[in-house]
DNA sequence: TTTTGTTGATTGACGAGTCAATAAACTTCA
DNA sequence: TGAAGTTTATTGACTCGTCAATCAACAAAA
């Protein structure tokens, strides 16, 4: 019973079905039955939809970076300080939204998929590059040249405080992360402040 | 013709194609038949050796996670005071044998194996415990209590920059990051001292 | 009747693991 | 010493399962 207009509920059904079951398989070992059944579909549909595996990995890791990439500009118009744009990324980067297992193992996999998909490793270098430059905005006006410096190595650490917590057993605990990186930050800006 | 005493040799031959072939393919799909190739012998015989491929992983895991400790333990019977054995740790973190592509490669893709393969998920524990102590130790003369949550930092930091060594493109650089993580330990171990 | 939605069935490829068979080296003991 | 038996090394060929992708066909809306 085909309704008109299906389309974009059927690829939004499989984007999130996708990242639900890598997630869940801890992995990208999952077949485009498993996501297509869990989308409520047949394999055929997706295919349909999509066109093959490879675009609708691409297509979940757009949505992921989307939905961080929205979250992170939210929170940074309200901020009007420096420091409260810091913040801003940080609670955007450990939000109950983004530092999910799911969302975490997903973002792991894809990290693996940007090693032999050009496409992917697009996406996740221009991740990299917004991450970047919100994080040197915010610190230039207080610390100027070793901004730069500096944002690379909160890059970093938020990228390993992901990275461990793809592993841990408990539930995730995104104040937690946020406090760590930000004890970090509190002792670089003393230290160069004198 | 066959000689005795193959299995060891038949094994380590293994291990090391294994790390190179999931170094060059960028991830865990690799097939038996290519491991066996590189190490220069049949599929039969390397199931006949290590039973199945999740060993034959595991194996290559061990290895590594083997010839990190050895050499930061080297590096720190050498080393005796406290600033000494931090830098130790972080130079043999970064050394030329361990700060290489297809290593770094393994490693990424080992997280992912250690999220649904409980061996790999102790193997990893143990690094991370291991590095843990090894940290605090050396930090708890410097900063006491204070040491504990610093360690952890440090080791996501580490684990961060790695992970990111596995995206760029041009060559490694050890020094670099060994450079980047000693101007944050700086910056801590000033800031706590006042 | 053309476009959009949908699926079951099928294909073609590939890969893990098994097996039977072969051969060389070691052991035993008559 | 040397024949008989044992263990270790090694592989080609095969089985069995899985999965991405395709296709033919059907249904309903426009």
């Amino acid at each position: 019973m085909p309704k008109l207009g299906m389309e974009p509920i059927r690829k939004t059904a499989l984007v999130k079905a996708t990242i639900m079951e890598i997630g869940r398989a801890g992995s990208l070992d999952v077949t485009v039955g498993q996501i297509a059944k869990r989308a409520g579909m047949s394999t055929a549909l997706a295919h349909h939809y999509f066109g093959g595996k490879e675009q609708i990995f691409l297509a979940a890791m757009r949505h992921i970076l989307t939905l961080y990439g929205a979250e992170v500009r939210g929170a940074l118009i309200a901020a009007k300080t420096p420091e409260a744009r810091l913040e801003a990324i940080l609670l955007a980067s450990f939000s109950a939204t983004n530092f999910r297992r799911e969302v975490i193992s997903a973002w792991l996999n894809f990290y693996v998929l940007a090693q032999t998909v050009p496409g992917a490793r697009r996406l996740l270098r221009i991740y990299q590059q917004r991450l970047h430059a919100n994080l040197t905005h915010a610190l230039r006006p207080m610390i100027g040249a070793r901004a730069a410096p500096l944002a690379h190595a909160l890059g970093a650490l938020i990228d390993g405080v992901y990275l461990r917590e793809a592993l841990s057993e408990g539930p995730s605990d995104g104040r937690a992360s946020v406090a760590m990186v930000q004890a970090y930050l509190a002792a670089e800006l003393k230290e160069i402040s004198h």
